[in-house]
DNA sequence: GTCTATAGTCGGATAGAC
DNA sequence: GTCTATCCGACTATAGAC
């Protein structure tokens, strides 16, 4: 069980001044609360209490209770790509490069589908906000799409492309990058059922290490058989 | 887009007394709400109208909100088992004979995977309450599971055990079945992104069945992946 | 910039008539 | 069983002191 403090640890000041603090401070709550709650549930009140801060400041900062929330959204936005940067960086600039062996691309895949496995407490909340935009999409969703999920999309389609010879921009292709993204977001958005089928008490490291292990040979499994119906050899 | 009735057509009279009509409408327009709204921001008013019932009838019929929250949990799983209950009957009556041919095994789990799919208007706003429930389980959440989740997963898994040959009960076939499921799973979890992706308006007859070739395809490849390394026979 | 006080709204639940 | 009226708590947003 994860306690809930009723207010968070301070920002670490990196030379913020106490506005850019406040602001700050009340993001991470907005995080946490919207995490929770559906926006029209969340309370400003919540957040302000677990920030530390006056309820007045939501006003002041974010004009509102959804302004709050459209610059969490953006927060979210700026985790990911921090996350999830570096290594869409790194493949695209394999992929620049023209010739990308099968394993290379096999393996920089299932580097990307094992980077969107992250269970981190954080994540966990970030994870449920998402997912209520992709179900009942807002502002926020174009904020999240254009921010960070088209471009992990777009990476993942033509590092596909790359690894079967498909031709570019396929539709196909990109269904299957989100199908085979789905085997790893089911650990975060179905969470419950396979903690409790599983008889888990919670999604740990060694957990995580397991999910991961059976993803990735499931992914490249499928990735092999593609290539192999598409150019006649079999990579095995 | 879909308009939503400010209220719904009166419930089919199935020879229903006044009372247990009352009962059914609240129902429905419950999951209508509840699959729009959380729990806490669902109004009994908006259900009463929807329903074309007197709010009173809430405390009547169910206690309070949260009685008719769990009435609509209990009515999803028999909307699931109506679904899903022929289809897993089939596959464990197949099962029991014991002499499983592979070609059927797979077939079979096609057909389990792609019944997975429906994203009929009435399945898409149960998702979102099952969603909400995975993320933030409630009481509900054992409703869904033990109605209806859990006998999914189990036959699910043992569809694999028969056609990998792999010991029964291992750990590592549950999270392969909730992997695989996952590629089903991902089109109605994080349907907002393959909709943008793919830059439909909706997700049709003519998406759904692209979706499940793709998709059935790339189980199937997961699948004959595993039973190869397991059984050392190229199925193919 | 930060805080208190409060206006104005809305929703769940209940009492009690019919 | 069904309905109206109402109580009471909780919320957002704002006005304005400091």
């Amino acid at each position: 069980m994860i306690s809930t403090p009723s207010t968070l640890d301070p920002v670490a000041p990196h030379e913020l001044g106490r506005g850019p603090l406040a602001r700050a401070a009340l993001i991470r709550a907005g995080v946490q609360v919207f995490g929770e709650n559906s926006l029209a549930s969340a309370t400003t009140r919540e957040i302000a209490q677990l920030a530390g801060q006056n309820i007045s400041a939501i006003a002041y900062y974010f004009g509102n209770k959804e302004g709050l929330y459209f610059a969490v959204a953006h927060h979210i936005c700026d985790t990911l790509v921090e996350r999830l940067g570096p290594l869409l960086d790194e493949i695209e600039a394999q992929l620049r490069q023209g010739n990308c062996e099968p394993e290379v691309c096999l393996q920089l895949f299932g580097r990307l589908i094992g980077a969107s496995l992250s269970t981190h407490q954080e994540m966990l909340t970030v994870t449920s906000i998402v997912v209520k935009e992709q179900m009942h999409p807002t502002q926020a969703f174009d904020i999240l799409y254009e921010g960070c999920l088209e471009r992990l999309h777009q990476v993942g389609a033509r590092l596909i492309e790359a690894y079967t010879g498909e031709p570019p921009g396929q539709q196909e292709t990109v269904l299957r990058f989100h199908a085979l993204l789905g085997q790893s977001l089911a650990f975060r958005f179905a969470r419950e059922t396979i903690v409790r089928r599983a008889g888990w008490s919670d999604i740990g490291p060694e957990q995580v290490a397991l999910i991961e292990r059976v993803v990735t040979e499931q992914v490249c499994d499928a990735l092999r058989g593609l290539r192999w119906r598409r150019q006649g050899a079999d990579p095995r």
